[in-house]
This record gives structure tokens, C-alpha cells and sequence, in this order.
DNA sequence: GTAATAGTGTCTTTCAGACAATATGGA
DNA sequence: TCCATATTGTCTGAAAGACACTATTAC
């Protein structure tokens, strides 16, 4: 992370206004006629919290956007690091959990570029999607005011927190990927903790897609059926304490295969699509 | 484009060694402590000729990796465009094609930002891919030694051309995508000029995924029975002079259609693949 | 016992794969 | 006529959707 940068601005952030900064920033920046850019890594993390597809974001206490809400991200060295190995790093502080934790997922999503996306000039920004089971946090990070789940559900609606930058877009896409590679990867096992149940599975799909799986025989068949899905433990769950009766469910762990072949299907839809 | 930025590096390139080059432009580069980076918009446009699949290089007259070749691509001026708008000059400028054509695909590949990848400094690539029917081109561009229509199957093997920078790895990740994309979308048809037959279409799967296609009758069943995939014009082709005998073949352009539900399978590989 | 959840089996429809048969042009 | 290509049709097997039935727990 560009550290010296980081505390060069931070002179800056203390009392001034949002419109005084900026125009500082600009003057210090810009300088040498080289049309160079920053850049940052920012990380939309999905996970499932209470039954429902929910991001990470953190209200940012610093101008720009002072306020408003953000994914987690950071300055990108360009001469120091892989941009994937940023994202780690992100992540790691945001929540706490390493690149070892198994199970959690991680891929660039795509990079945005728009002129005037960040009022403070030229900053492109390397979007990463994550995957991660239901964390223990939010931990927030450092310099962060405050770090929560948002359920997706709550993010575009008139409730809807205010979003920094072009966030809402980068939140967007990556949903729109989330979506569709639960279609044809094996990636909605990173959403759950091993050992997981079926019906822990299809509870991913139902929070993602926004759907009712009615049958869930044909789901069993689908994923027992594809070769590396999911692997027998040979055990069965304990029902959690409190919950009504019922045959405890056989457990299973993440299998090896990456993609579904012939893919899930995303038509047992009766959705009720609320956001976009 | 960083106009300015090209035209002070231009003064460098003339007899120059690469190192002495790289010492040069790092000096002009490195000052302020701020990590900025360079930004590059790089395009790989994949098209098929003489039945193979082809992707554009282009013999780079300057260092670094002068005499390399190198995907098309220039500096992004992130105050001024949208990466996309700009992968759209690059792609224009070196084909003479126009955003307006008719059947080209654009859409962002993914990013390169590995520290070292430029040896000038950080550089950070913004890749985009492309497909576009059978060009008149290549009309090179302003700066280009050469450009040249290269069989991917020519790319990887042991007569392969030097590569610039990273670009195999973007070629090659393109080449993922191009072939990914075929199975679940309808994109094939921007290969092929319009009005194509289903035959047409046919040689466009088998040059993308190197397969031979053996039943041309379940593939027009597929094609035909995905909705809004291609549209009959109710003429048929006239038998290109020279060519044997056969019934003429009814001709299509393009659908509205953007997925293909359910997927086109590439399982009838009896594949001979070569390189990765 | 009932309620609740998990798992098995079976019928039907859809669609890909294989392959046979017909159509339409050129030499 | 024969040859080459395009198009139509038919049979079969794999897999999804619907749905009935059995299994195992808590109460």
C-alpha cells in the first residue's frame, strides 16, 4: 500500500471541508504533465447473513464521500505487489480471516475507470469479488469508521445507504457475477462452512438467486449427481438446539471440481426480484 | 492518450539502447514519492482466417521490446475517456473498423498489474477482448512497425513469435474467455458477416474450440431452436465460383438474442488441442 | 402418536446424440 | 447421370421437473 501517500493525505484530512481538500489533493498530484493514475484495490465480499445475500461495507471516515458507504479497498503499489495479493490483504484486514482460511474465494471482477469517479483525480480502481462463509465479524479495519453487513436487499432500495464513488456500479457487476457463477462453478460451497449440509446448500442458492427451491429432491440429485461437487463425510448433522424435530442431515465437505457440468439451472425461479 | 507523455518518450527511443532507455525513463518517471501508475488500454481482437482462429499482433518499433510483438494497446488518459471508449480508438485505429460495424463485440477482458510486467516501471493494463468478422486489414497503425493476423495455433509452439510484456498471458486468458463465451452466449455470430449460413457458424466453433463438428444436423436444431439466436432472411447463399456442387444454404443474420438457453455443449470434441 | 425435516424411487417431458432419408445445386 | 452440400425426420438415452413415498428425529 502506497504508505507514504496514505500519511501525506492524512495531513490534509483533518478539518477541512470535502471542497478545500480536493482542490489541495489536485495541486500536489498533479504535477509533470504525465497523464499517471492511482490505483486501488477494492473488494466486493459476499456472504450470507441470516438467510440473505449480504456485502461488506464500510462507512468511510475521511473525505472524499465522508459518510457515505464503501466496499473495503486500499491504495495499490505497483511496484510492490500482485494486485490479487493486495486483494488478500484487504480482505485480511477488513475481517480478520487469512488466505488460508479454506473455503474462502477470490477473483478479479473488473476494473473501473470513468473519468471524475473519484473527485480527487485520475484513481482507477481493480475490483476483486469475494466469497466467504458467514464471518464472525465485522472487524473493522484501521482507518475504517464503521464496517457492517448490508443485506443486498436494503442496498438499492429507498432505504438505501448513500454510496461512495462509483460503487454502486462496482456492487452491481458484482452481483451479476455472483449470480451467474453459481449457475456453472461449484462456488456456492464457498458460502457455507464445513461441514455443511444440502439444505445448507440450498439455502445459498435460494439468498443469491432470490428464489424458492421447491423441490428438494431434485436439488439432492443435481449436486450428488455432479461428479466433485460435495464429498460424504459419512456423518450426520446435530440438529441445533431449540429447532423443531426432523431427520438429521447427512454432512459433506467442498469437492475438487470447479464447474457443474451440464450447469445448475436457474429457472425453478418464482422469484420475487426486488433490487437489480 | 497521453499525447505529451508519447512525444517526450519519443525523444528517447532513437538510438538507445533498452537498458539505457529504461534508466532514462525511469528518471523522468519516479519523482513525487506518490505510487502512481501508467495505464494502458490493450486489445485482443480475435478473428478467424483461412478457418483458424487469429488474433492481431503487432512488431513494436520501439523499445522496450522493440522487434516483440504486441497486442494492440496505448496509454489511457484516465481524465479524458472511459477505458472503453478508448479500447474502441485503439481497436479503430489499427483496423480502420468503426465502433459502428455492425456485429464487433468489445468488452473488458480483465487487468494485468503485475509489478515488473513493464519494464519502464508500473504500468498497469486494462485488457480488452474483441471479436470481429473476417477484416480487409491489417492497415497498421501510426506507430507500428507491422501488424499481422496470427494463428493462435502458431502462437504457443516452438516457431512462436517473441511476445511483449505479458501479453501471452493476456492472449491466453483472452482465449479462455473467447472459448467460454461461445458455449453460453451467442457471440459466434459476431465472427461471421451477416448474412452468414449455418454452415458459416459451424466453421466458427470449429476453428474457436478446435473440434470437429460431425452432425451439422443437431447443431442447426440447436442453433435454430435457441430464440432470438438467428434470424432466416429467406434468401439463400449463391455457391462461391470454383466450389463443387450442393445445395445452396439458406441464409441468417445475427438474433437479438444474448445467452443461449440452455448452453451450446462442446463435449463433441474428438479435439486435437495443442496449445493451452 | 404428530410434526418436521431428510432421503429414495418413479413417471413424464425435454433435449442432445446418432443416423437415415430427402432436397437442390454443379460438373 | 454422379457428387457434394443442405435440410428434414426419427429413434434413443440422459437428465430435469413433478410428485409420491419412506426414514429419522423432537415433541
Amino acid at each position: 500500500m502506497a504508505k507514504k501517500h496514505v500519511e501525506e493525505v492524512d495531513e490534509l484530512q483533518n478539518s477541512l471541508s470535502e471542497k478545500e481538500f480536493i482542490k489541495r489533493y489536485r495541486e500536489k498530484v498533479s504535477k509533470g504533465g504525465y497523464k499517471s493514475s492511482f490505483v486501488t484495490v477494492d473488494v466486493v465480499l459476499c456472504t450470507i447473513r441470516q438467510g440473505k445475500l449480504s456485502i461488506l461495507l464500510i462507512q468511510r471516515g475521511q473525505h472524499p464521500f465522508k459518510g457515505s458507504w464503501a466496499i473495503p479497498g486500499g491504495f495499490f503499489d505497483p511496484d510492490k505487489e500482485n494486485p490479487l495479493e493486495a486483494a488478500w490483504r484487504e480482505l485480511e484486514e477488513e475481517t480478520g480471516v487469512s488466505q488460508l482460511s479454506e473455503g474462502i474465494h477470490l477473483e478479479q471482477l473488473a476494473t473501473f475507470a470513468r473519468p471524475g469517479r473519484d473527485p480527487r483525480g485520475p484513481v482507477v480502481s481493480i475490483a476483486y469479488l469475494a466469497f466467504a462463509p458467514n464471518l464472525p465479524m465485522p472487524t473493522h479495519g484501521s482507518d475504517a469508521a464503521q464496517a457492517k453487513f448490508w443485506a443486498v436487499e436494503d442496498l438499492f432500495g429507498k432505504e438505501a445507504p448513500p454510496l461512495a464513488f462509483d460503487h454502486a456500479d462496482i456492487i452491481r457487476t458484482g452481483l451479476e457475477r455472483t449470480r451467474a457463477k453459481l449457475e456453472y462453478t461449484t462456488l456456492a460451497t464457498s458460502f457455507v462452512e464445513e461441514p455443511f449440509t444440502l439444505a445448507d446448500l440450498k439455502r445459498v442458492y435460494e439468498a443469491v438467486w432470490d428464489v424458492k427451491i421447491a423441490d428438494l429432491s431434485n436439488f439432492r440429485r443435481k449436486v450428488l449427481g455432479s461428479e466433485g461437487f460435495v464429498i460424504p463425510v459419512g456423518d450426520v448433522a446435530s440438529r441445533p438446539k431449540g429447532s423443531a424435530g426432523g431427520r438429521p442431515a447427512e454432512l459433506y465437505t467442498r469437492g475438487n471440481a470447479l464447474d457443474i457440468q451440464p450447469p445448475m439451472l436457474r429457472k425453478q425461479m418464482e422469484s420475487n426480484d426486488k433490487e437489480l
